[in-house]
DNA sequence: AGGAATTTGTGCGTATGTATC
DNA sequence: AGATACATACGCACAAATTCC
């Protein structure tokens, strides 16, 4: 038995998992330095490599600084602002509180009618119902290249883009939008619109890092509702 | 000795530059198996945990896809996103690592027989020294318009259109370039070629986003080395 | 259907280089 | 200059997914 493993992930991703708790809920401060890695390593009782690989994981999700010759240092960046940054429906009196119920996620195969994205051919498609202060206010549609890595229903919080950086480690960095008028989707959920009629419609590309979008989102709202689109630039 | 620091570049950097260039020449095709790592790792004479490193690289640039008890296949989105993706020296048997020396650089006023691009009346005038396995193939000079952006030597990395986008911000996406018979300008450093010698000349254009070049470079090159220019679509 | 062969993924250990303090 | 700490590189054994016969 050259060693054992009780759980399913990789042991380099339960040791990132460990760490992302510890900087989330504040036992791990931003700016502290880790032990050494020797220390840690033989503290969580693992080898240098695999923890390296974890601690490659946490920088790669920008939480972590490694500095050559010095140490690892945390790096928490303050998430409150530009969460919704990028979310383009207000309230007509401004806030509200943006939240989100998954009605469909899983990986399959772009159909022919998505236009071109990302580097694979499959996607992990999301289908959501969106609310500001509880009122369902649009039914939206994602398509996440399968290069970026791939996300489970349980993985999910209310804000996509934060999900993206935790778990998936990228950040959107840029998205274009185009409005238009739609009918909604057949799949649309029964409290929201009757699938079939008019609504507004945005189409929008995502980008990370590099030349190509990595996502693909359509969004359909409710224009009866007292929402806006705000202004694109 | 202002231009003898060789690039000592990690293995599996010089290795992931090596395989990205193979793609974008297209030496490797997109949806091609490259053999197996232990095959790869012996023929490249290094160890299988360095190329896998390499590869891993690859697999995060969106350039390879890796499936475990299958094999490792090249993906080529669209444009090529690699480092080197415009280069256009080639050494006869493929491949070669592609480095550079800044000689000088900074901002200034466009001189009066420099075509007309960009926005601004100034750029910022980049001349390097081009190698290729540590030969050095070319001198070349180039104008960064300032509406851009500018650029410090610390800031500089081996491939600009790397940098471009990750200190400026963009990407370029086209380039034009014109190939004719030349003079080394005056400004030639000495292990490369004797100023007012004849050689071979490249000018680009290259766009990022918009109707009009943000750039323009001239690439001198020695033809008497073995070395020779892609063919220019 | 099923088992063997192939191929990548994970984990461990060690030696050496290089940046920081 | 020395000590400390992270980075690179190599190698091996076994697990897990895929492919092939």
């Amino acid at each position: 038995m050259p060693y054992s493993r009780r759980a399913d992930l990789p042991k380099y991703i339960q040791l990132s998992e460990l760490l992302i708790r510890d900087i989330d809920t504040g036992r791990l401060l931003d700016g502290e330095r880790l032990p050494p890695e020797r220390q840690m390593a033989a503290t969580l009782g693992t080898s240098i490599g695999t923890l390296r690989k974890a601690l490659a994981n946490l920088e790669q999700k920008g939480l972590l600084e490694r500095v050559q010759g010095s140490g690892n240092y945390v790096r928490k960046p303050g998430k409150a602002a530009g969460l919704y940054a990028m979310f383009r429906l207000e309230l007509p009196e401004g806030g509200g509180l943006p939240t989100a119920d998954v009605i469909t996620i899983g990986l399959c195969a772009k159909p022919d009618d998505l236009p071109a994205f990302g580097a694979s051919v499959r996607a992990t498609r999301i289908r959501r119902l969106r609310y500001l202060n509880d009122i369902a206010i649009a039914v939206e549609e994602i398509w996440l290249d399968a290069s970026a890595g791939t996300l489970g229903a349980d993985m999910l919080g209310d804000s996509l883009y934060q999900t993206y950086l935790e778990v998936l480690g990228f950040w959107i960095t840029r998205a274009e939008d185009r409005v238009g008028i739609s009918a909604l989707p057949d799949w649309t959920p029964a409290p929201f619109g009757k699938p079939g009629t008019p609504c507004g419609y945005i189409e929008r590309f995502s980008w990370s890092a590099g030349p190509i979008p990595i996502e693909f989102s359509r969004t359909w709202f409710d224009t009866t509702k007292s929402i806006y689109v705000q202004r694109l630039k």
